[in-house]
Order: structure tokens, then C-alpha cells, then sequence
RNA sequence: GUGAGCGUAGCUCAAGUGGUUAGAGCACUAGGUUGUGAUCCUAGGGGUUGCGGGUUCGAGUCCCGUCGUUCACCCCA
């Protein structure tokens, strides 16, 4: 054994591990180009500044940071976002809008490793840049839905949460918080459902019981629907245009996610606040349903962000969902099973001397893109089909001196274990008429 | 970052209160079987017991450190 281990926090993905995690890169990357987003991808390495401008430096202590030879302070990306922004800022007035890209980067943290969370992980980020209008964080959503969908997951696996900070931020200050109030309201939503009722009653009552009574807020954080945050709303809000227009975004969003045909995959949720201060509207989160309640997936509209970071500003939405979660949810579930058997044909060869038109067949066989194996060094007939059948191959072409002086070679469907005969040229020549449906 | 549990073959696990040369199943390789796979039989390879130190006549077992891992807290872009 050697002595050197895997770093903390990072895998080695086997191919009978690899090849699961192919399954979840190919739903990704389906439903972004169903829906009309196109791939980027951009460097694993970035300046240090870049995560120090968004994220202060509270967040660069999880970085993976490092000096390269000329005194750069560089960073191993955390998330894409921030590379996003810098590569669309550079090109902004080139780009046609919105703009519509997803990625499937490796991302790098140095976070406490536990189930569920590692310092390296794969995450599939979609984002629709240079458009306020919900219809795209709507479209977002639906991308998220499907992908998970194509890999056999169900409105009773999992649901999408949503909430709405502008929609919040209303609602505050219609009952008369003041905007730096905000912040100690939002934490407290999200303890909410991860302390007990008391301790969130007694914390809301420390500061926001005159604004908000703490039955009016439970009932915000009971509701599922649009609707019923206006109900109990009504009870402390004082109208106001902003308000109003919140309300209206977050409606057209549940519109539209009727629409696409999704109303069984989401509710309102108020307890959805996401940790990052850049969210400006929707946010919403992925859970699955099953006992751990974990989250899938993240992400919202961050319309001031680019500004930040570049010079226009631009409206955005997009989110961010890692492979750990995800591929610990389908193996629950035991949807994520390993791929790699069943395919393609194999060749042996029953007598010596054979050799050359063996390789001379394989080669055929793969030029018309069927998978085609054999065994390096002439082998018992037996051995080959035991190697055929360890590598789940369905289809084995034997070539033997008998059939060959007939001119033809037998199939072997290694399933019901009979054989028929072809002739050799035909095979040879046209592959994928005699192979293509079964391989 | 804090606290706790766990590290024995590729995998799942054995190995009284410290005591010969650390075992088994699966997996892997080869043979039985030089023109027909799955089953079966036989044999084989594979271990610095995560790593380092300590106690002891003697350590997989006890102690310390370290690395990894799991769980909780913190955090979660």
C-alpha cells in the first residue's frame, strides 16, 4: 500500500465510480443545450483579488491559495460565478443578450470534510445574463428540474423552494423595520425549521415583535403559495409600490413555472435566504424530500454583482449544483448504478492463424462506430468468451477455420447463448448492418 | 476551527483480559478445459495491521503524536 493517501477532502474516481458520475455530467449537459444555454469554460486558477472583492475576507480563509514564482497571489476557484462575471465584463458589448452559458466546473474549498461536502467537487452552474425578467430565473428553474428528472428523480424525491429577497425586503419595511434591520431578520429566517419554535419566538421577539407579531411571521413561514403571503401580509404591511411590484414579480414567477408545466416541483418557502449577501431577488433552493432534507442546489438573481465586479452593470440569475449531494441522493435512491457493461462486441478467434483477420475485423467493426474488443495474445476459445463475458459484452463474432472455409464467421448473443452464421466479407465490409442493433 | 467515534488484503470483516508465522469470503491471476462464457473444483499472488514514536521479554491489541475518515457544532459562494 502506498503511503501517500488522497489529499483531504478530494476522490479518486475510479472508473466504476467515474462512470456513474458520467451519467449526472450527461443530464447537465442535455437539459442546458435542451434549454438553450451554451458551454464555457474558464481557468482553474484565478487572482486572489477576484474572490477578495465579492466575498471579503472572512471567505478567502477557505481558499486554497497559492504564490506562483513571480509573487502572484493566486486562488484555486471556489465557484464560477466571479469568473463568469469577470468573462462576460470583458467582452459585454460584444455578447448578444441575454446571455445564456453553463459550465460544469471542478470547484476547490477548504471546508471541513464531511458526508455530503468535500474541498473538491464537480458543480453544474447555469447562469442567464443582461434580462431582469423572471421568465429567465423561471427557465433556470425548469433547466434544474429537468436535469434531475432525466436522472429518475421525481416530484416525490425532491421539490424546489423558493423565495424572494426583494419580495422580503418589501415586506420588512412595509411593517416599518429599517433597512439595517434587515440582515438580523434574514439569519433568523433561516434558523427557522433548524431551532425549536421557542427559541425563534424568543429571538424574533428581541427585536421585530412591535413590527411583525410572531404569529403573523409563522404564518409567512407556513405558507407554500404566493397567495398566501399576501394573506398574511395584509395583517402588518402597509401598502407601498415596491410592494406591490415584488409581490407581481414573484407571482409572474409561479405563473411561469406553471406554465413549464412544474407546479408540483415548487412552493414559496420564506425559510430559502441563501447565505450570500449578493442576491438581489428570487432565490431558491432544490431539497430533496426524503428524511435528510438536503440541499441539492442553489441559487438565485444577483442583479447588482456584475457591476461590482465589472464596469456595466447587468441583471442575472443563474445557479449552482454540486455532484457530492446529488450523487449521494441517487445512490439512496439506487438510481446511480454503474454504466459500463452491456455494450458492444467482441471478436475471438478459435484457431491460430487467425490473428490478421481478426484485427482486420475489429478495426471494421470500430470504423463503424461500434464498440468492438478482443484479447491481445491468442487464447483458448473458452477464455475468450469468459474475458467477453467479464466485459458484459452481448455480441461475440468467433472466426474458426471451420466457418472460414464456408466463407463465414458465427455470431454468438451471449445472453440466449446461440450462434447463427454470416458470411466473413459481408461482415467485414458492412459492420453496423449485421452488429449495429444488437451492440 | 471545536468535540467525539473509527482506520487490519482492492472490498466486507475475523484475530479471549497484550502471547508462535495476522485469517476468511468476495475480487484478482493461473490451471482443470488448445472450437464455446456464467456454475464447479484446485492452486497462486497480494499485509511495514494508515504513518511515526513510546511502554513491554513480547503490541493489530495499551499510551502519545500525526494523517485520513465518519458524526455533531461552526460555516456553506
Amino acid at each position: 500500500m502506498s503511503t501517500i493517501q488522497a489529499v483531504k477532502g478530494t476522490r479518486d474516481l475510479y472508473p466504476e465510480q467515474y462512470a456513474p458520475l458520467q451519467r449526472i455530467f450527461d443530464a447537465w449537459r442535455s437539459a442546458s443545450l435542451r434549454h438553450g444555454f451554451e458551454e464555457y469554460e474558464g481557468p482553474t486558477l484565478e487572482y486572489l483579488e477576484l474572490y477578495r472583492e465579492k466575498s471579503g475576507d472572512e471567505l478567502v480563509g477557505q481558499l486554497f491559495c497559492l504564490t506562483d514564482s513571480g509573487q502572484r497571489e493566486l486562488a484555486l476557484r471556489p465557484e464560477m460565478t466571479p469568473t463568469l462575471a469577470r468573462m462576460v465584463a470583458a467582452k459585454i458589448n460584444a455578447l448578444s443578450k441575454p446571455i445564456k452559458w453553463f459550465c460544469m466546473p471542478r470547484l476547490f474549498r477548504g471546508e471541513n470534510v464531511q458526508r455530503g461536502r468535500l474541498r473538491e467537487f464537480y458543480q453544474w452552474n447555469i447562469d442567464v445574463i443582461g434580462t431582469a425578467d423572471v421568465t429567465a430565473d423561471a427557465e433556470c428553474i425548469l433547466a434544474g428540474v429537468e436535469a434531475l428528472r432525466d436522472l429518475g428523480l421525481t416530484e416525490k424525491d425532491f421539490a424546489v423552494h423558493i423565495s424572494n429577497r426583494r419580495l422580503i425586503a418589501a415586506l420588512l419595511a412595509a411593517a416599518g423595520i429599517p433597512a439595517d434591520g434587515h440582515a438580523g431578520a434574514y439569519a433568523i429566517l433561516d434558523k427557522a425549521g433548524k431551532i425549536d419554535e421557542a427559541e425563534l419566538a424568543r429571538r424574533w421577539g428581541e427585536r421585530y415583535e412591535s413590527h411583525i407579531a410572531f404569529s403573523a411571521l409563522m404564518d409567512l413561514l407556513g405558507t407554500q403559495t404566493i397567495d398566501g403571503v399576501r394573506t398574511a401580509a395584509s395583517k402588518f404591511a402597509t401598502a407601498s409600490a415596491e410592494l406591490d411590484s415584488a409581490f407581481d414579480e414573484t407571482s409572474r414567477l409561479f405563473d411561469t413555472l406553471n406554465e413549464f408545466g412544474i407546479p408540483d416541483y415548487c412552493r414559496f418557502n420564506m425559510r430559502v435566504v441563501r447565505g450570500l449577501a449578493y442576491y438581489t431577488g428570487p432565490v431558491f433552493e432544490f431539497f430533496d424530500r426524503g428524511e435528510s432534507e438536503r440541499a441539492i442546489c442553489g441559487g438565485g438573481r444577483y442583479d447588482d454583482l456584475l457591476g461590482k465586479l465589472g464596469k456595466s452593470k447587468e441583471p442575472a440569475v443563474g445557479f449552482g449544483m454540486g455532484d457530492v449531494v446529488l450523487s449521494l441522493m441517487l445512490k439512496d435512491r439506487g438510481l446511480l448504478t454503474d454504466a459500463r457493461t452491456g455494450r458492444g462486441v467482441f471478436v475471438a478467434d478459435a484457431a491460430d492463424g487467425l490473428r490478421g483477420r481478426l484485427h482486420s475485423l475489429v478495426a471494421s467493426i470500430r470504423r463503424a462506430g461500434i464498440t468492438a474488443e478482443f484479447s491481445y495474445a491468442r487464447q483458448a476459445l473458452g477464455k475468450q468468451l469468459k474475458a467477453a463475458d467479464k466485459k458484459g459484452c452481448p455480441i461475440v463474432v468467433i472466426l474458426g477455420d471451420e466457418t472460414l472455409s464456408r466463407g463465414s464467421v458465427q455470431i454468438k448473443a451471449m445472453a440466449k447463448g446461440e450462434s447463427r452464421e454470416i458470411p466473413y466479407a459481408d461482415l467485414l465490409t458492412r459492420p453496423a448492418e449485421f452488429l449495429q442493433h444488437t451492440a
